[in-house]
DNA sequence: CAGATTGGTAAGATCTTGCTTACCGTTAGT
DNA sequence: ACTAACGGTAAGCAAGATCTTACCAATCTG
């Protein structure tokens, strides 16, 4: 269940913020912390907490880490969501058989 | 950005166990917090943050509240995520004209 | 009406997280 | 070669999150 992991890294706004810088394309770590209200360091932890959670990619470029955007990492999170309301009718046929069952009981 | 509390409020890996008890359809909370690791009480608190997220609903039946999922509150989760394919294209030629810009001026 | 059931809330302990500063290795430039 | 720029990691701290126990109000039942 890698969306777990997708939820509790893109949970943190800090860390999504660095996440949406990186829409606009590949980014090297003094790029994407510029502007935002941490430090460096911190960038580049929350970096490797979405990078081991899959969700985006680095490459290095002489001194410097390109970071950019993972959508597959994205997927699982993405799926888990849809199936809310896949299993909508299929949860309301199951309650109606069991308050059947539970009247008929009673 | 509801989808921030949204995210924020998923992270957790109990409240997402409760979270997922409702696809089965409305309980109420002593049958939510049976089974699970953690106190009636933790549950309650659960329940709150999950509500306070728009994530659930709850209604009153006697002594006991029952709660039942609200699809409504992951719309903004799922329409975020989304937006994530949507601008994938754009980004690409924003990208390719930034660095067509730079190849000419260096 | 008395006792039991349901569940919300307070208080407090503990664990986790995110941040900063400090430091270090690696690559670039002069 | 010396200095500057880039960025990862360690240590420590402050703030917040989650859990538990204790307590209380409201309802149901006999």
């Amino acid at each position: 269940m890698a969306y777990g992991s997708a939820l509790a890294v893109l949970a943190d706004p800090t860390r999504r913020a660095v996440f949406e810088r990186l829409r606009a394309g590949p980014r090297p770590v003094n790029v994407l912390a510029a502007g935002l209200p941490v430090s460096r360091p911190a960038v580049s932890q929350h970096l490797k907490a979405l990078k081991d959670a899959g969700l985006v990619d680095e490459r290095s470029e002489g001194v410097r880490r390109i970071y950019s955007l993972r959508r597959e990492g994205l997927m699982e999170l993405r799926e888990w969501l849809e199936s809310f309301w896949g299993d909508a009718l299929e949860a309301f046929k199951l309650e109606a058989e069991k308050s059947h069952k539970a009247s008929r009981s009673e």
